[in-house]
DNA sequence: TTAATTGAAACTGCTCTGGTTACAATTGTG
DNA sequence: CACAATTGTAACCAGAGCAGTTTCAATTAA
């Protein structure tokens, strides 16, 4: 959903898109998708003005946010798998429990590093491409 | 969860226990082990047997199975973020559902690998070391 | 036959997420 | 200034998913 806004706002350059419309483009309500833009603004990648004619706008240019600043500013804690708590009284659990921590951390890393290599312009380049291609197909649709 | 009962067989090579005491050194009940349990042996991964002095064992050597099947085994569908639905009316944001669908199943993927790089065995050595080295350090405690 | 053990269903309770409603705060316009 | 268009935010609701418990049937060794 935050990718979706996103690559919204970036197919509008510097154009200020409200909720309202946002909300319609991805099918939901205005106040949800106001829950998402405001972490996009603690984040610092949106920048949002009130009232009459108010809205959303990429805070900087598409090309150089990338879309793990996208996930991580939604993700609060990014931890996809959740950290083991050690209170097994044994003495191997514990230490169990913090190598797969390691390795979680690790194999996450992995996936971020490539979320990483996709910049938002990057997203709405190809998504462009892709619905070219798509009206050559079927022109009289 | 399920790395823990596989690192546990994999350091009684070969001991059927129960899950009885699997459940008492996870900190949880045995009802809820043996749900994981079911799972890993669907997937041909441990083997039960039923009965007095029943339990279960790893169907295959420590050295074959690696976390990557684990972790496939337990997660039935191995999807972090779910798949977008694309009941959205307008024209734009399926094809922006299909790019970050394939987007996360690349990154999803990276993932994978690293957990495919390290085998039961593999994190049943390392534990060990660390518990080994761990005993160094406080010897008289 | 009895005791130990897994398998599985049914139910509860918790948390998380998305949704809705409602209202206050801000801001451009006439 | 008054009004309408917006965002910000809190409160509450509903459904999904997960861990936990209880309970009972099925299996198996002694």
């Amino acid at each position: 959903m935050a990718l979706h806004i996103m690559g919204f706002l970036a197919s509008r350059r510097g154009e200020a898109l409200t909720s309202d419309v946002l909300a319609g483009t991805y099918g939901t309500s205005p106040v949800v998708l106001r829950r998402v833009l405001a972490k996009l603004q603690k984040a610092g990648l949106v920048e949002t003005r009130r009232g009459v004619g108010g809205g959303s706008v990429l805070a900087r240019s598409a090309g150089s946010i990338n879309l793990r600043q996208v996930f991580e500013a939604v993700a609060e804690d990014t931890r996809l798998m959740p950290a083991f708590s050690d209170d097994c009284s044994g003495k191997i659990a514990p230490i169990l429990a913090d190598f797969v921590n390691e390795l979680f951390a690790d194999a996450e890393e992995a996936l971020l590093a490539k979320l990483e290599s996709v910049t938002v312009a990057g997203m709405d380049r190809q998504v462009r491409h892709r619905i070219v291609s798509a009206l050559q197909c079927a022109p009289h649709e």
